[in-house]
DNA sequence: AAATGTGAAACGCTTCACAGCC
DNA sequence: GGCTGTGAAGCGTTTCACATTT
């Protein structure tokens, strides 16, 4: 495969293309060019070419990229094709709509189990993941060996919860609470904060006069 | 207040130092140097210093920031502070939790309506805000005036929900579906597609060896 | 003495433009 | 003729480093 140093947006819009790509493929289409697969992303197409050869070479000049061998790569660049198992953490709203999201799981992505430590939410199974209490986390990630954490809690939960993670050798995780999460160089933490995208919105809705 | 061009990723870093100063303000600090709250946040402390200066001066050199003063300062630049009235396309899981989400009224953000095509939820009430089919759209705006839509389908929905909320002269999209949304300028879309997160996050712990 | 505010340098991503290939 | 792949130029953001202020 390929270089060193992705940069973190070039990974994020080869998941963009794959989305894309799905897209075309149910449409039937079988060929396309890196003009009109940048347009349908809406990015630029040397964009998007650049982005590809620091993986290889996919297309072929004069005619553009096969749309299912094109796919192909991409997922085996992103690493698709495995499975994940992921444990919850945080069994409120938001959570048990990820429990529910149908595009996970058909991506290899697998919730093992959920935690909470609302005596209320514990011992109820949400979309066949059961609900343990915060302090089973231990025995049931041995049971059950899991590399994602999800954070669905308050924000003034996160960090303890991210703490303890990591002490259970959690290494990446998805961050939803609008707090930012102090870790290890060697944890992967991505950060996906609703509020800031509302406020953002409204900043630029502000501008437009 | 300030220049014109505002990057982008400023506007999403000042909506990230507004939510860790309410953090630091409810701990009950006052006073904040740039180098601890850009600790705080992740990010450089120059780069911190830099986004405040394209708005203004709100330091004390050789003090720091007062706390209250400088989130005051950022929530007007955000254009927090007044009402931002919603709608929601796609009442499932997701959209659901996004009814039930505490933080927004809070932050001024408020849900007027609900749409769906699906019958069965059609009708209901969800934290007070009715579900409504989609084709009712136009006249529930006229009802309820509302700025912003939300977009919580299925991806294939998605394009001909925003485009149907631009028809209706909605000015700011904030989409949750997997697929980009073509838009005219004049409409400002914001994306937060959750797939590619996860993708994201598999891309970097496989590299991690 | 300490910490801000900010030109200027450094850096990294984006876009151009064209050679190379079908 | 058309489209990819890519070195190089362009551009915008990040970081440095220090003059400035309290």
């Amino acid at each position: 495969m390929a270089g060193f140093k992705i940069p973190g947006i070039t990974v994020y819009r080869l998941a963009l293309y794959a989305r894309t790509l799905e897209k075309l493929l149910e449409e039937g289409k079988d060929i396309i060019s890196s003009e009109e697969l940048a347009r349908e992303c809406g990015v630029n197409s040397a964009q998007l070419r650049k982005d590809l050869s620091y993986f290889g070479q996919f297309g072929v000049r004069g005619v553009g990229y096969s749309i299912p061998a094109l796919l192909r790569h991409i997922r085996r660049i992103l690493g698709a094709g495995r499975e994940w198992f992921m444990v919850l953490m945080g069994a409120g709203h938001l959570g048990q709509a990820l429990l529910k999201y149908e595009f996970l799981p058909k991506r290899g992505f697998k919730f093992v189990a959920a935690f909470d430590i609302d005596e209320e939410k514990i011992g109820r199974v949400v979309n066949d993941v059961y609900v343990y209490h915060l302090n089973q986390l231990s025995w049931v990630l041995r049971e059950h060996p899991a590399e994602i954490g999800v954070i669905a809690t308050p924000a003034k939960a996160a960090q303890e919860v991210a703490d303890l993670l990591i002490e259970n050798n959690i290494k990446g995780i998805l961050n939803f609470a609008p707090v930012r999460i102090k870790h290890p160089p060697n944890v992967i933490v991505e950060h996906s904060d609703l509020t800031i995208l509302f406020d953002k919105l409204a900043f630029y809705l502000n501008r437009l006069d």
